[in-house]
Order: C-alpha cells, then sequence, then structure tokens
DNA sequence: AAGTTAGTTCTGTATTTGGAAAACTAAAAG
DNA sequence: CTTTTAGTTTTCCAAATACAGAACTAACTT
C-alpha cells in the first residue's frame, strides 16, 4: 500500500462503485462521482488530496480538477489543522437535503416553460392543451406543496 | 422549403431549442431531445418519420435510432392511417405524469444506498452518522408522501 | 537560497459519443 | 417481378470527454 493511500474493505469499495455510477448517471463526472462517493464510505470522514489521490489511483490533475468542481458545486467543503498546509476535504452533508429541494425548484423551471408552449399553441388541437394544461397544474401543485412537505418532516421527525 | 419539412415560427423554435437543452441536461442525448421538443411545439401533433427529418435537419439512421428509443422509453407513440403506410409519432402524454412518479421512486435507489452505507460505517464518526440517518429519514418520507400528494392532486382538481 | 510540500495549469491523447452515409430489408404499388 | 416507400442496420468518422504526464507556482522549511 503506497504512502498515503488510505485502506477500505470489500463491502466499501463495492459501496463506493455502485454510488459512483448513481452519481455519473445523474451528469456529474467519473472522477468528482468517485471522490463523492469515497467521502461517504470511508471510516475517516476528513481525507486529504493525497489520501484520495492514491485510493482511487487517479493523477494529480484529475484530482486537483474534481475537487474544485466539488468545491464550487458546493457538494464537498474543507478544513485545515494549524501547523498543516494540507486540507481535509470531506462531503458537506446539507448538499444532500440542498439536492432535493433544487430538484424540486428546478421543476418550476420545466413548468415554465410548459406555460410558454401551451400559450402559443393552436386551440384545435384541444385534448393536448388540455394535457399539456393538467401537467403545469400538477407541477405547480408539487412545487406549492415541497416546502410544506419539508416542514412537515420537520415537525413529524422529533 | 424541401419536401416534407414543416415550418416553424420563430417563437416554435426558440421553445423547441430550450426545451431540448433541458432535456439533454437530464441525460436524453440530442437527437431525441430534439424530436421530443418538436412533438411539443409543432402545430401538428403527429408528425412522420420524413417530417421530423426534414424539419430538424437530421440523417434518416439518427431519426430511425432516436424514435426507437424514444419508444422504448415510453416518451412517445404512434398512429396509422389505413391505406398509409406512414407511422405517426407524438408524444405520450401520460409519460409527464409518469416521469415525476418515476423520479420520486428513483429516490428510493439512493436512499437504499445510504442505507447500506450506513450500516458499516463506524459508529465513532456521530456526527456524519446522524446527518446520513437523517436524510433517509427525509428521503423515506417523500417517497412515502408521493403518491399521497398525486392524489390529493387529483382531488382537489375537479 | 535551495529544497520540499501541496497543489494548479497546460498540453497531449485514448476513449466515448453522436451522427452521417450508405447498404440493406420488408411491404406495398404499379 | 421490378420499383417505390418507409424505414433499419452497419460502418465509419468527427467532435467532445476524461484523464495522464509534465511543467509550473506559491508558500513554507531548513
Amino acid at each position: 500500500m503506497s504512502e498515503f493511500s488510505i485502506s477500505l474493505t470489500k463491502e466499501q469499495i463495492k459501496l463506493l462503485e455502485e454510488y459512483a455510477v448513481l452519481l455519473e448517471q445523474s451528469g456529474i463526472q467519473p472522477a468528482p462521482a468517485k471522490i463523492l462517493a469515497l467521502l461517504h464510505v470511508s471510516d475517516e470522514t476528513d481525507l486529504t488530496f493525497d489520501q484520495i489521490r492514491e485510493t482511487l489511483s487517479i493523477s494529480k490533475s484529475a484530482t486537483s480538477q474534481a475537487l474544485s468542481f466539488l468545491l464550487n458545486t458546493k457538494k464537498i467543503e474543507y478544513k485545515t489543522k494549524i501547523g498543516d498546509r494540507k486540507r481535509y476535504f470531506s462531503t458537506r452533508v446539507m448538499s444532500w437535503q440542498e439536492g432535493m429541494l433544487e430538484a424540486l425548484s428546478s421543476l418550476s423551471g420545466i413548468c415554465d416553460l410548459y406555460k410558454r408552449i401551451l400559450a402559443q399553441r393552436p386551440s384545435r388541437t384541444k385534448e393536448f392543451n388540455k394535457n399539456l394544461k393538467d401537467v403545469t397544474a400538477f407541477m405547480d401543485f408539487m412545487s406549492k406543496q415541497g416546502p410544506a412537505l419539508l416542514q412537515a418532516f420537520e415537525s413529524q421527525r422529533k
């Protein structure tokens, strides 16, 4: 095992890879996906550049660019320790809930588009237009109920 | 204007392109995305292979493969007309609501993974584990409330 | 001031993706 | 039965992606 590499159990490696695949499917690139997955499954929650790099066998450049991306998109954060020049990266836990709300609010983008499409449709395609209207109504309903749902969750939780 | 191409207003073209971009961002390839968008914005709701092909200036192969994909994934359907060998493709309107529910249920896949990650974490990373548990609780809550939401929508609608 | 550490940036390349062109096929029409 | 229509399948190529390697930099150490 090389200088910085941390050790993972078989199970951790399996979870890491499964999670990385899910993340890639949702549009995140392979290297950032693996890093994010690693920060979820490793026993240590805070890892250095070189621990990440060596554990995942990716190059310095890939590691550097992936970490920048994850920091920019607020998926991870880092701490420093006095008398230690390294940064210790960890997943930003709040980003999970944020991701949820983000997904909900991205609904309203699609909804607006549907409304604009509806606005310029010929009135003769009656059924099509009605269906489109139903969909936008549903989306409006969802994004209105979304935050209420969150509140309902908060209160039933404790 | 070539043989089969249908004409679109400036506004329709703008909406088509905007919608296609949204679809691409959600992981659908460019050609299928444009076809799906076209079927939303065009005055005619049912278009033939060649109308699609020429209006979007894509090759036969791209058109054929994109249509197969959209049929397989139930995003579109087609009708035939007697005494006419062509197929008339249109968006499957129900696929919008289905998409909604699908998104909700894909949540449970991630949720399961989080639970498996949680199950093997060392107990010493207390805060991390607690946060992870909160997230899974939230996801469980969401996917339980999802269908109920749909029902609530159905009943308040009429 | 000459390393060393902890990265970043730049350049090149292997792989993957997306789509064109052309050959092919099955059904219907003439 | 040969031609046309309505596609499908196969092959190939261009462009985009994802990453490695190497050069570079800035701060700290000795």
